[in-house]
DNA sequence: AAAATAGATTGATCTTTGTTAAGTGTATTT
DNA sequence: AAATACACTTAACAAAGATCAATCTATTTT
């Protein structure tokens, strides 16, 4: 039995409209139930994302490697939230980033051409979609600003604010990376914010 | 005569659809045409952002102040954007944003209720919307991975690379700003590109 | 249990960027 | 034409953060 009901929930919510049962239905009909091993990958740099998918349950994190072999950790994903690079996933172009499981995944997955022909016309998934699209820009924008107007110890505190179950879940190179500090950075900047 | 055909254009480019007579006529009984010189604000910090506006003609800057003075712009503007701090304009909320003339500007505004009710069922509109939205996600992806994983130089050079006609059109401290960088830093970095 | 691995911390040093201040040239204003 | 404001540069110094190396701990893995 896959959880289905996290993503009715999930589309429920945000959409503020109600799926009926032929709707959930041809939910169920389409995105497929996928397990990812922690330390496994969704999508590999250079690979076209065809999917996206719907997280029920465990974590992700999406990342560059640099020249120098650096990781740079763009997203962290977990529970409710969708998994995708949406460049390639859009434009069906090779992705520039990885995504890997940080703890077992559950996800529901589904190719781009399926959701635009069998699941925008539900009206609470397009709903859905409209709300995900503002909450994303408005996300995007908060974070850009950080980053051009902050300094480490900021943005740190900004996201302790913001996603406190980040700092538990995450170990803080991560954190720092996705912050994009150093783990030494990060640690020292902690250290300092205790006087 | 204000140019609506600009934005009548724009959709059309966009959506990949065709405006009919009518879609045109909504358009144009909706849409407000106003004029903002240079130095004026089209939003101030504070206030809610109850208008979008289709620029025209012109140019402006989306930015910040914090505590010591200092601007940060988080939004450089030109003809064919949409000029409106979109977190206050969706939610109503006061903005934390100023948005300022930086050359004379023409722009068809409209607010949110009335594209709700009457813009969106344009199907054209609608198709451009999703378009738009999935180019400010992406653009917004690859600005962030910049930041956390590019020094100045590297952020400056891709700006010359995907914006040529920002650095014609800008001058250097708003580049600078822009990047996250005081003008300073900027002259310097070029400076040493030179070499 | 032993070995290997991953994460966090610290110190020394280097690089990048910010700060402050001064100076120059060029538009704009008056 | 003179005055003012603006954009840009340079220099000296300060601060933030990166790099490299070592150590310590806590997990995993074997």
């Amino acid at each position: 039995m896959h959880n289905f009901q996290a993503l009715f929930d999930y589309i429920e919510d945000l959409s503020g409209q109600t799926l009926s049962a032929e709707d959930k239905q041809v939910l169920m009909a389409h995105f497929k139930p996928k397990k990812i091993r922690k330390r496994q990958y969704f999508l590999q740099e250079g690979d076209v994302c065809k999917y996206t998918g719907f997280i029920v349950k465990g974590a992700a994190k999406t990342f560059s490697v640099d020249e120098k072999g650096h990781e740079h950790i763009l997203k962290l994903s977990v529970e409710n939230w969708w998994l995708a690079d949406f460049e390639s996933f859009y434009k069906l172009t090779p992705s520039r980033f990885n995504i890997e499981a940080l703890e077992d995944l559950e996800i529901l997955q589904i190719t781009h051409s399926v959701v635009e022909e069998f699941i925008k016309p539900i009206p609470a998934f397009l709903a859905m979609q409209n709300v995900l699209s503002q909450n994303n820009t408005i996300a995007a924008q908060k974070r850009m600003q950080s980053s051009i107007s902050q300094t480490g110890e900021e943005r740190f505190q900004e996201l302790v604010n913001d996603y406190p179950h980040f700092i538990q879940r995450f170990p803080q190179n991560l954190i720092a990376s996705y912050l994009g500090l150093t783990p030494e950075s990060l640690s020292r900047i902690r250290k300092n914010a205790l006087k």
